[in-house]
RNA sequence: CGGGGCGUGGCUCAGCCUGGUAGAGCGCUCGGUUCGGGACCGAGAGGUCGGAGGUUCGAAUCCUCUCGCCCCGACCA
C-alpha cells in the first residue's frame, strides 16, 4: 500500500480536546476524527485494527459454537416496553419517533431483540443451548462522553447472548465464554485480568469483567499475589481485621470529647484529649459514620447508617447490596444535618430512629470506640457497637485496601492495579425470558423460561486500551496482532532510482509472503519527517531503504519497541522479517493475563 | 444535571481588557536549493472571528440570548 494515497493526515500538535493518551495518539496519527461529542469517524488505519480484533473475536467464539447474527440498530419501543426497560433505562436510551409517530430507540444493547428472535424461533429443548453474537455499532447517550474511544456514545461492541434449559447449563456456558475471552485477550497481546465484579441488584448471579491493565484505567482492581482472586475494588472482599485491644470495656460516655470545628478524621482523633489520652485517640479507635438514602425496586426509600473504623473507607456498593437496595446515594448533607441535629463531622449512630445501622465487620467485638454525638462539636467515647447499637447488622462494608490479607486463600496480600474494562461475562438468569415470555417445552412437555447469559466486548474500547498500554514518547507501539500494518517501509530517497527500485521490490516480496506493508514513498519529505511519522503510527517493524545504506548494499530493519536496528542486503530482508515476527509473537504469549 | 473553562483558515494559538474592518507557526499549492531524526528561500491558496439580536458612524473586541465543545462529580463495553 502506497502511503501517498492513504487517507491520512498526521498532526504534529496534539488536538486540544484530546486528553488521554490513546485519544491523542489516535487523533495525531490520523486514525480517528471527532464528529460530535463521543462520536468518531474511523480512518483506514483505525478500521484495519478494529477489523483485525473483530476477526480474533469471531474466530475464538466460533470455536465454541457461537453463531454470528446481526440485529437492527433501530429498535421498536414495543419490545422495550415488554421488558420494562422503556421506562427504567433512563436517558442513555436515545428515543425518537418515525414519520408515523411511532416510538423507536437506538440500541444501547440487544437483550430485547435477541430474546424476541429466539422466542419466535426456538420451541423445544432439543434446540438448546443456543449462543449467538453480533459485532455492531451501539449508541448510548452517555451523560458525559470522554476519553475518546474509551467512552464514546457511539461505539463498536461484540454482544453475545446464550439460551439454556437450566441454570446449570447456563453456568457451564458461562465458563466456556470466560475461557474464550481469556483466549481472545491473550491473542490480542495485551496484559489483562479477568476480574470478579459486582453484579448489581439482579442478585445472586456472578459476573466477571475483563480488564486491560493500564495506569490510566478508570477502575481499581485488587489481585491476590498468591492465589487467583482478582476483583474490582467495588466488590473485593475486605478481611475482618483483628479486634484491637482497647482495654476493659466501660459504659458509653456521652459528649465526652469536644473537638470544635475540626472535621477531618485525623485531626479529630488527635484532638480527642482527656486525662487518659493526653495525646488524643489512635485513629483506629475512632469510628466514622455515613448516612445513606437507599432506594428499592418498588421505589420506596430508607435511611441506612454505615459505621466504620476511622481509618477505613466506606464502600457504598457493599452498603447498597447488604441493604438489598437497587440504588444508593449519600443523604444530602443539609438533610442529614437536620436529621441528626449535628453538623457534618459530629454525626453518629447512637440513638437514631428509623435508620438501619450497618457496622463494618472489623468493628465487631470492638469496645471503647469514639463516635459522633449527634451534637455539634462533641463525640461520645466508649462505644461498643454490639451493646450500644441494638439491631445493628455486622457486615463487610469497607473498601479492601492494597496489602490487606486475601480473604480467599488467607495467605497472600492484595496488589492494586488500574484497569480498563473491555469485556464482561454475565449470567442473566430469567429476567428477560420471563418478562418477554421466551420459553421452550422440556422433555415432559412443560413450558419453561429459558435461562440466559450475556457476554460483551467493547471492540473500539479494546483497541484504544491496547494503545493505552503500548506507547512511548514518540507514538503508538502496536502489538503485532492488531497493528494496522505490520511493516512500515520507508523510501528515504524516493527520487533516487535505485532506492525506488529496491523499495518497490522489497514491498512486493513482503506482500507476496503475506505481510502487510505500508510503503512511505512520498517525495520531498526529509528522512526525519518520515521517521517521526513512522514512530507515531507505530507499526511493529520499520524497513528503511536509502541511498546511504545502498551504497554499502544494505537496507535496515528496526524494531519499534526496542529500537534495535539490523542491516542486511535486500535479498535477506524477508528472512529477517520472518524471524522478527516469530520473536514478537513469542513475546506476546508471555505478556497476556492469567 | 450541578461546578469550571473554551469557541478566530485543516491543526495549535495570538488579537478582545482599552471597538477602527484579522495575524503567527504547523499543514497545503507552485518554483528553487536541500536530504539518515519533523530542512531552507521565494511566491500563493485558504477565515461571514460558533450563531442570532442589540449598543455604536464603526464590533472578533462591549451587552443579551442561544448553540457546540472540553474538564471535575452519580452510569457503563
Amino acid at each position: 500500500m502506497k502511503q501517498s494515497k492513504l487517507l491520512l493526515q498526521t498532526l504534529r500538535e496534539t488536538p486540544k480536546d484530546a486528553d488521554v493518551i490513546s485519544q491523542q495518539l489516535m487523533m495525531r496519527s490520523g486514525m480517528i476524527q471527532k464528529q460530535a461529542a463521543g462520536i468518531y469517524s474511523y480512518f483506514p488505519l483505525a478500521l484495519r485494527s478494529i477489523r483485525k480484533f473483530e476477526n480474533i473475536v469471531r474466530e475464538e467464539l466460533e470455536k465454541d459454537g457461537c453463531q454470528e447474527i446481526l440485529m437492527p440498530n433501530v429498535q421498536p419501543a414495543e419490545l422495550w416496553e415488554e421488558s420494562g426497560r422503556w421506562t427504567f433505562y433512563g436517558k442513555e436510551l436515545l428515543r425518537f419517533k418515525d414519520r408515523k409517530d411511532t416510538w423507536f430507540c437506538l440500541g444501547p444493547t440487544h437483550e430485547e431483540v435477541v430474546t424476541d428472535m429466539v422466542r419466535r424461533t426456538v420451541r423445544s429443548y432439543k434446540q438448546l443451548p443456543m449462543n449467538v453474537f453480533q459485532i455492531q455499532t451501539k449508541f448510548r447517550d452517555e451523560i458525559r462522553p470522554r476519553f475518546g474511544l474509551m467512552r464514546g456514545r457511539e461505539f463498536i461492541m461484540k454482544d453475545g447472548y446464550s439460551f439454556h434449559v437450566s441454570d446449570a447449563d447456563a453456568d457451564r456456558e458461562y465458563w466456556v465464554m470466560f475461557n474464550a475471552y481469556k483466549r481472545i485477550f491473550a491473542r490480542l497481546g495485551v496484559k489483562f485480568r479477568p476480574v470478579e465484579a459486582d453484579s448489581g441488584a439482579i442478585g445472586g448471579s456472578f459476573t466477571h469483567e475483563f480488564h486491560v491493565l493500564a495506569g490510566s484505567g478508570e477502575d481499581g482492581i485488587l489481585s491476590c499475589d498468591t492465589c487467583d482472586y482478582t476483583s474490582n475494588i467495588e466488590k473485593t472482599e475486605a478481611p475482618k481485621l483483628a479486634t484491637q485491644d482497647h482495654g476493659v470495656a466501660f459504659d458509653l460516655k456521652r459528649d465526652h470529647f469536644c473537638t470544635p470545628g475540626i472535621l477531618s478524621q485525623e485531626l479529630q482523633a488527635a484532638g480527642m484529649i482527656d486525662t487518659e489520652h493526653p495525646k488524643g485517640m489512635p485513629i483506629a479507635q475512632t469510628s466514622k459514620f455515613f448516612l445513606y438514602k437507599v432506594m428499592f425496586a418498588d421505589q420506596s426509600t430508607k435511611l441506612v447508617g454505615a459505621v466504620l473504623r476511622g481509618d477505613h473507607e466506606v464502600n457504598p456498593v457493599k452498603v447498597k447490596n447488604i441493604a438489598g437496595a437497587t440504588d444508593i446515594e449519600l443523604f444530602p448533607i443539609e438533610e442529614a444535618e437536620a436529621f441528626t441535629a449535628a453538623k457534618s463531622g459530629f454525626m453518629g449512630p447512637v440513638g437514631l430512629k428509623d435508620v438501619q445501622i450497618i457496622v463494618d465487620l472489623s468493628l465487631q467485638g470492638a469496645v471503647n470506640l469514639t463516635c459522633g454525638a449527634n451534637k455539634t462539636d462533641y463525640h461520645h467515647f466508649g462505644l461498643s457497637p454490639e451493646r450500644d447499637l441494638p439491631g445493628a447488622a455486622f457486615a463487610d462494608i469497607r473498601f479492601a485496601a492494597e496489602w490487606d490479607v486475601c480473604t480467599r486463600c488467607a495467605k497472600g496480600h492484595y496488589q492494586a492495579f488500574r484497569g480498563i474494562e473491555v469485556g464482561q461475562v454475565f449470567k442473566l438468569g430469567t429476567k428477560y425470558s420471563k418478562s418477554m415470555n421466551c420459553t421452550f417445552l422440556d422433555e415432559q412437555g412443560k413450558e419453561q423460561p429459558m435461562v440466559m447469559g450475556c457476554y460483551g466486548i467493547g471492540v473500539t474500547r479494546t483497541v484504544a486500551a491496547a494503545i493505552e498500554q503500548n506507547y512511548d514518547a514518540d507514538g503508538i507501539i502496536w502489538p503485532w496482532p492488531i497493528a494496522p500494518f505490520q511493516i512500515h517501509l520507508l523510501s528515504l530517497d524516493p527520487a533516487n532510482e535505485e532506492v525506488s527500485a529496491v523499495a518497490h521490490q522489497v514491498e512486493k516480496e513482503l506482500e507476496a509472503a503475506g505481510f502487510e506493508v505500508l510503503h512511505d514513498e512520498r517525495e520531498g519529505l526529509s528522512p526525519g519527517a518520515k521517521f517521526k511519522d513512522a514512530d507515531l503510527l507505530g507499526f511493529p517493524l520499520r524497513i528503511m531503504v536509502g541511498a546511504k545504506g545502498l551504497k554499502d548494499g544494505m537496507i535496515e530493519l528496526r524494531d519499534r519497541r526496542t529500537k534495535a536496528v539490523d542491516k542486511v542486503p535486500p535479498g535477506q530482508i524477508l528472512e529477517l522479517v520472518q524471524n522478527a515476527k516469530n520473536r514478537m509473537m513469542k513475546e506476546l504469549e508471555s505478556a497476556g493475563g492469567r
